[in-house]
DNA sequence: TATGGGGCTTCCCGTGACAGGAAGGTCAAG
DNA sequence: CTTGACCTTCCTGTCACGGGAAGCCCCATA
C-alpha cells in the first residue's frame, strides 16, 4: 500500500508519516521503485501513534508507549507511569489556562469596547508603578 | 541601565529582551561601548509585554496591544477585540485539554499498574479493528 | 508512441518564542 | 596587570511537523 492510501486509512497527513519514519516510529519496507510499502503492522503502529498524539502525548512518550505496546512482557505499571505523568502536565496546563481565562474574562468584561481610548484591559497590562 | 539590571526589574531573561529588541518590540539606544542603555519607557514596554505574554497573548498580539497602549487616540474596541479572540482560543484549548483529561483519567483508573502486561491504556490506544 | 497528469521520492526552509553556548570586546576591583 | 563579571554578536537547537522545489514513476488516453 502506498503512502497516500495509508495516510487516508490512519487519518494522518503523508508528510507526518514520512516524518514518523524518519524518526524511527515506523519502518515500512520499500518497493523496487523506492515507494514505501505499508504493511498492516505499519498501519497499526501509525494508528496507535495517532491516537496517543491526539491525547497529547509527546513523540517521545509515543515512542515509549509503542515499544511497550509491542512488548508482550511489558509491565502495565510502566504504561501507567507515563500516562500519570502526562496527566499531571495536562492538569498543570489546565490550571494555567484557567488562571489566564479568569483574568482575561474580568478585563474584557470591564472594557467598554467603544471608540474611546479609556481601556481597563490596557490598564491591567500596564506597569502599576 | 544595562541589560541584566533591566532583566531583573522586568522579570524577563536577558536573552528574551534581546529577542524582543530584534523583533522590534523595544528599541533601547546604545552606549558608546555598544551596550544597550534601557530607559524607563523601555522598561515600561518590556513590563507590558511580559504581562501580556503571561496571559498567553502571542508576540503578534503583544505587538498590536503595545501599539494601542502607546497610542492615545486608540479605541478600546480594538483592544477588546484582540482580547476576545484570545479568550476564544483559551476556551478552545481548555476544551481540548478537558477532553484529553477525561479520556486519560478513565484509562489510568482502569489500569492496574502492576507487573502484568494486561493494560487498558494500551488497549484504549490500540486500533479497534 | 507521445504526452499529460497524477503520485512518489528526497531535500531544504520556515514556524513560535525563545535557550544554550562559543568567540570576543569591556569594565571595575584588587 | 590580571581576573572575573559583564556585555556583544552569531550560530545552533528546540518540537512536530508544513510548504514547496526538483526530479522519478506509473497509468491512461490520443
Amino acid at each position: 500500500m502506498n503512502i497516500s492510501e495509508a495516510a487516508r486509512r490512519v487519518g494522518l497527513p503523508a508528510k507526518t508519516i514520512r516524518y514518523y519514519e524518519e524518526i524511527g516510529l515506523v519502518t515500512p519496507p520499500r518497493d523496487k521503485n523506492g515507494y514505501r510499502a505499508f504493511r498492516s503492522r505499519d498501519l497499526h503502529a501509525l494508528t496507535f501513534v495517532a491516537r496517543a498524539r491526539s491525547l497529547g502525548f509527546t513523540i517521545g512518550e509515543c515512542r515509549a508507549l509503542l515499544q511497550l505496546y509491542q512488548d508482550p512482557t511489558r509491565a502495565s505499571a510502566d504504561v501507567k507511569e507515563i500516562a500519570r505523568r502526562h496527566l499531571g502536565r495536562i492538569d498543570a496546563k489546565l490550571g494555567e489556562l484557567a488562571a489566564m481565562r479568569a483574568t482575561l474574562t474580568e478585563l474584557v468584561a470591564a472594557c467598554a469596547g467603544d471608540q474611546r481610548p479609556d481601556c481597563p484591559i490596557l490598564k491591567g497590562l500596564a506597569p502599576t508603578a
